[in-house]
This record gives structure tokens, sequence and C-alpha cells, in this order.
DNA sequence: GCTTGAACCTCTAGCGGCTAGAGGATGTAT
DNA sequence: ATACATCCTCTAGCCGCTAGAGGTTCAAGC
């Protein structure tokens, strides 16, 4: 029977992030002394572990919802899980080539600014004029 | 003198969005007509294309504010500017470097995947034990 | 058995950066 | 004069937590 704080430190999960994960239905009710607090076994120390790696990978929630589900029915079939990873791969490698042009504008313009008055100044001269870049980086959305 | 839906449309920036800006003291307070509505300058509109060029370019609201009352401050050395966009960089190829790790572990998972059920599936697997990973991948921060 | 004090509890509000929608007023073209 | 697109304010919601107030419970040491 683990108590909350161990569950936050064997899973380096902040308390209050286990809370709420309970609180959207991520985790299930765990048991509770009589006093009220919280109890958990090991079943559920795995399932919040499976939730944090998955986090890391960059899954979002909703994602994380569904590999759990499939994780419970280990007889259906698991392109399901597999077109989510792919998602996930696709929206990784997408953000990593706005990165990269964003990477090459700003250290086009770090590189080109001398050191003078703001009024000459390269960095804000590129902010100002968008025709400047070489690349294209729109899309907000990392 | 701009409404501000043309605004809107010639900066990309959707009219919620310029209201919020102003809101937050981003974008100063505008002109209105006797009836109420906001009318924009062309000064009003270079500025708010700075921001959003920014944003493109990944700066908080916060590094826009510096950077906007750096550019309002022609005579001022430069190196502010420079520090803020360099930090900038950073932040970039930090992420980017996260972001390759992140790349690498789906690539192996979603190859690995056979397609069987789901209790054999190794993306789940994966997911289940973080000890199977490959490369570090930690700190959520993107 | 009693006292500490760390860890727990619930609840509410805030972060960044918007976005959406209700419900109503204004501006412009015909 | 009328239609209707656009504007207004205001509130609340998105994601994924995080922080803090104000109070209770548990376990260890005496």
């Amino acid at each position: 029977m683990l108590t909350i704080g161990t569950l936050s430190k064997k899973t380096g999960t902040k308390v209050q992030t286990i809370r709420y994960y309970e609180q959207i239905g991520l985790m299930p009710e765990p048991g509770r002394t009589e006093g009220g607090q919280r109890r958990y076994d090991n079943a559920q120390l795995d399932r919040l572990s499976f939730i944090r790696h998955s986090r890391q990978l960059g899954f979002s929630l909703d994602a994380i919802r569904e590999l759990l589900d499939l994780s419970d029915h280990p007889n259906r079939p698991c392109h399901e899980a597999d077109a989510i990873a792919r998602r996930q791969l696709k929206q990784v490698e997408q953000r990593m080539a706005r990165l990269k042009a964003l990477r090459t504008e700003l250290k086009r313009m770090v590189h080109e600014c001398s050191g003078g008055r703001t009024g000459d100044c390269k960095v804000l001269e590129v902010l100002r004029d968008h025709s400047e870049c070489l690349t294209e980086h729109e899309e907000t959305g990392a």
C-alpha cells in the first residue's frame, strides 16, 4: 500500500498532478484509509508510470487515454496503438521541421547583429520585416 | 484608418487576439469612432506585424514586449536585443535536441510493431517499461 | 498515551496564449 | 429605411499542470 507521496517519488510525478489525473479520470479512484488518505497498489503504480512515460514521449492526455484503453484489452488488434504512435511521430517530425526553419532564421539574425545601436539592429529589423526572411516559418503550434 | 477586421486580415491575426494584445498592453489603445469601434493607423499595423512575426519565431509575449521597447528606442545599444535572440536560439536548439530523442524512440516503437494483438504490441510494451528505451528523453517542456 | 511535524486532504485560482460564444450595437451599401 | 456584415463587451474554456490557503491525519519518538 503506497501513499500518494511514495507514488510521486517513484514516478517523478508531482502529488498534485496525480490528483489531477484522478480528477480527469486518467487514474482510477484509489482506496482510502479511514482518515481519507489515498492508498495505491502496484497496478496503479504501473499505470502512472505508463502515463508519465507516454507524456515524456509527447503524447497528449487524450492519446494516452486511448493507449491505456488498448493496453487494458490485450486481445484486440494493435493497429490502433500503432496508428496513435505514427500520428505522434508525424507531429514530432513536423515540429522538428518548423524548429529547423526557426533556428536558421534566428542564427542569421544573431549573426548579422553588428553590436551597434538598436536603430541599426539586424535582429529588430528582421522582426519588423518578414520579407527579409529566407525561410518560411508559419503556423505557430509548438 | 483601418478597422480591426482589416488589421486582422493584413496581419493574419484573429480579431480576438488583437483585442487580447490590447488588453495585456502589448498593443496601444487605438482611436475609436463615435460609436466606439476601434480604428488603427499604419504605425499600429507595423507594430502588430512585428508582434506576429516574433511570435512565429517563437518569442514569448514577454520577450516581444522587451523587443518592442528596444525597437522604440533606436539610440540604445543593441546588445540586449541580441541577447534576447540568442536566448531564443538556445531554447530552439534545446527543443530540437529533445524532439530528436523522441523521434528516435517513436520510430523504433513503430518499427517493431508486428501488427498482432495489443497484448504483444511493442508500442504499448515500450510505454509500459522505460528501461526499454535506448535514449533519454526526460523533462517535458515542449 | 501524547506530542510533534511531515505528509496528507479539499478547494480555488493562476500560468501562457489565445479561442469561442452569447447577446447586443454600429457602420455601410443599397 | 433596411439589411446584414462587422463591430462591441463580457465571460468562460482550452491544455496540462502548478501553487497556495487552510485544515486534517498518520507514524515515530518519548
